[in-house]
DNA sequence: CGACACCTTGAAGAGGTTCAAGAAATGTGG
DNA sequence: CCACATTTCTTGAACCTCTTCAAGGTGTCG
């Protein structure tokens, strides 16, 4: 399916975009190889983030959106007077900082939750050779648009969900991001606390804790600290679909 | 149940953005007048949308973004098991459907809570013209983005907030987009349920109507019906800023 | 004017939180 | 490499907020 990649000298580790192997991921397919060639343009760089580190901070001005090469995230805000709600986890051909483009800063905090690499793509650039391509323009569009579909899941997800709904839609979602990366259907190691598990879903961290607990239990899950191993993806679907059977 | 959109018949008036009175509203500031004299050709048409019926639904061909000219929509996302989520509320100027453009269907429904106008903007146009006017490129970005930073605050909203908290902020929110359009800064007619507020809110309508009582008592506010005078606007900060008092 | 949708209020109940204590894993420095 | 400190996770019990159920009131529109 996928071209072989020209061998290249190891002195010179090109950044290239034609060549990465998220490419499906993250850029517009359907490309002609001449457009294909000129995306190498976009990323200026890489950058590597170490685990706890923020790619990017609330309030720091905004100049480049980020492929995720490898690596965990979490993206979260922060109010005064110490709320903090994260708003979602990134991983592998996600991008990462559409929040900056509105107020030309950051209005989240990006913080990598293991090591982590990324390409910058200065957005200027990304502008300018989306006016010139428009499979790639149209691909922006796409990109933005489904943050915001997936944003109006969470807030039905926060807003009329229980506890156990939420918790199984958390970790469908996350398992099947994960296969779509070519990991395992059923078992997934997660790189976040209960504490941010408890942040994103709008519970407590001893909640997410008692419902792991209680999933194990009912011998849907298996729970040995971040190791979940899904026994019983149907139970899971059914505790989302059934809301409230009392 | 869901109502078909009537296809309207086209309008006599001329439609022109470049001499709309909502345009420092939806579009870019600081065009030359010859791009923005391009920019009519923008909207393709008007649609009147009466009270309750959809501008468009879930599952509908997404084709255009729509600029509302007058009226107010709600938008909202159902499920199958007969969950129901109201995610924004949209008034003039603000522009609805993004949601769309990811899988070229709408995502979820826009229903006009009053009778309504809006400015059809065939999306293909937008994308065709503004890769030959970058402010309006850049324009179209941040208009997601914006979508984007809002849905964050709700998500902030709904996973870290209680009742009052949220119903302080609603409020604040509605009245302070209200006065960027000329109406009262503190005076208000809501334009929708108490269900409706619940579902964006997370909360069930008794506790919406409860807390707007509990409000009306304390003298922040006034309410009769969906006639809302907020007498205590520094009350209402203070609500959202003191998380758990305790 | 009557029907219907919408809103308010009360009382009981449930789900999630809070507080607390201890266990398990992880990291650090000697 | 081990001991110790720290972070993370689990579990219990009391509590609280919001929901649920129910009834009655208010407003609106044909």
């Amino acid at each position: 399916m996928r071209s072989r990649p020209v061998p290249m000298p190891l002195s010179s580790i090109k950044v290239a975009c034609s060549n990465c192997n998220l490419r499906e991921l993250c850029l517009p397919v359907g490309l002609s190889p001449s457009d294909l060639g000129r995306l190498d343009e976009l990323v200026a760089t890489r950058r590597k983030v170490k685990r706890g580190t923020a790619l990017f901070s609330n309030g720091e001005r905004f100049t480049a959106l980020y492929a995720i090469r490898t690596g965990f995230f979490k993206t979260c805000i922060a109010t005064e007077d110490g709320r903090d709600q994260v708003t979602g986890f990134q991983m592998a051909g996600e991008i990462i900082g559409l929040d900056g483009i509105v107020n030309d800063r950051h209005n989240c905090d990006a913080v990598a939750l293991e090591d982590a690499e990324v390409c910058v793509m200065p957005f200027d650039r990304i502008e300018e050779l989306s006016r010139q391509v428009p499979a790639l323009q149209n691909h922006v569009h796409k990109i933005m648009s489904r943050e915001i579909v997936r944003e109006h899941g969470v807030m039905l997800l926060l807003g009329s969900m229980r506890a156990e709904e939420r918790l199984a839609t958390f970790l469908l979602n996350l398992v099947q991001r994960l296969h779509a990366r070519g990991f395992s259907q059923s078992e997934l190691v997660l790189r976040m606390t209960r504490e941010e598990i408890g942040s994103y879903l709008g519970l407590k961290l001893e909640t997410v804790s008692r419902t792991f607990s209680k999933f194990a239990e009912e011998g849907i899950v298996e729970v040995r600290q971040r190791h979940v191993r899904i026994l019983d993806t149907e139970a899971l679907r059914r505790i989302i679909n059934s809301p409230t059977c009392s």
